[in-house]
DNA sequence: TGTACATCAGTGAACGCGCGTTCACTGATGTAC
DNA sequence: TGTACATCAGTGAACGCGCGTTCACTGATGTAC
């Protein structure tokens, strides 16, 4: 039956939460809408009050994903200094709980290529995120704008690969190396 | 009607060929049976007198794939030295073309997302052959042989990293700056 | 503030569709004599 | 080497299933008086 406009507000975000931490998991294709509305504690049907078609859900997920990585950095960025949050945000990107807990971490590592594949629209979210995300990385980096821009992207590459080869390594010794590898060359990266 | 041994073993190659072309370049989840089948001059009724399912054809795509650059690579090697291998590889690596062909491109880039999510035969397909890939590259590295490990294991990461940024750039020129950025960072781990 | 009624969020069955897989069938291949 | 026949690679229709999406229905919400 029909609910208050703030339980439905509240059901909306949700799906929206559900659709982003499962599509992280285990992708957007392979992640059906009776699983987000289940997820969220819905049944399928009603969907399509909140949402024209999965491909505008899977744009709301994807913002959020990214908002939520990016806020979480500009307040600490805030709080702590640009020099300082990033090497925070290294250190948490190049986790070993980062890579257990794709759910809510990176989209860029978790989406980039099956969405690259895709769809040309959420391709472009996930190109604004990951430029967005690198203007902040690059506040913290030395030297001119361009030497700072060039030296984030190749953080950004680095850590995203990183990520992305510690999470198929096959034992906790492999994925462990591949982060420590990360980690150092992510200093020469910084300074 | 029944073909010849030679014509079997023909069409079985042609299978997987179009397998691993199409996996790297829509996505396995995304690629049916049907559409391999298809792409290799046949209907899809006969793929089971070549595999005993989907999942057995995924295995002998990304081996396949693996297979290809690592071979190509191997062979620099022999004929070049590892230096001037690795150098090559790393150029083609962070090329416009590997960008825009991700069919016969790094299987790892391509599918190292989806497959960590979706099946653990396939991961350790992909670790293996990281593995293999990163063994060669270490051999191009001085130093040490864990230095030489070390910063192999890190510009493999740059370098899946670049590429997927440089797949979701949204235009040509952010495209070619992932790249070249790119490109500066690996200098500094292969010497 | 209370009442009457229109709205519409959520339910669950149903839709067409494409998927991986199976199967009866065909006829050229491969083999036994 | 020729002949008779069993094998089996390939075909195309069919299978059950889960998908995204639609729809008639329900009943609490929100609104007009």
């Amino acid at each position: 039956m029909r609910v208050s406009k703030q339980v439905m507000a509240e059901n909306n975000e949700k799906i929206v939460n559900e659709a982003s931490r499962l599509f992280r998991e285990n992708g957007i294709e392979a992640t059906s809408v009776a699983d987000v509305m289940g997820a969220a504690g819905l049944t399928h049907g009603g969907f399509y009050r909140h949402f024209a078609s999965k491909d505008e859900l899977t744009s709301a997920a994807i913002d959020k994903a990214f908002g939520e990585i990016i806020n979480r950095l500009k307040s600490d960025i805030a709080q702590q200094g640009a020099a300082k949050a990033v090497d925070g945000f290294v250190r948490y990107y190049l986790s070993e709980h980062h890579v257990n807990s794709p759910g809510n971490g990176c989209p860029i590592a978790a989406l980039g290529a099956e969405v690259d594949r895709q769809s040309k629209v959420h391709n472009r979210e996930i190109s604004r995120g990951s430029e967005q995300l690198l203007g902040l990385i690059a506040q913290a980096i030395e030297g001119t704008p361009e030497e700072a821009r060039t030296k984030a992207t190749g953080l950004l590459a680095l850590l995203v690969g990183s990520l992305v080869l510690a999470r198929s390594a096959k034992s906790k010794r492999a994925m462990n190396e591949t982060l420590s590898s990360g980690h150092r060359l992510a200093k020469l990266c910084i300074t």
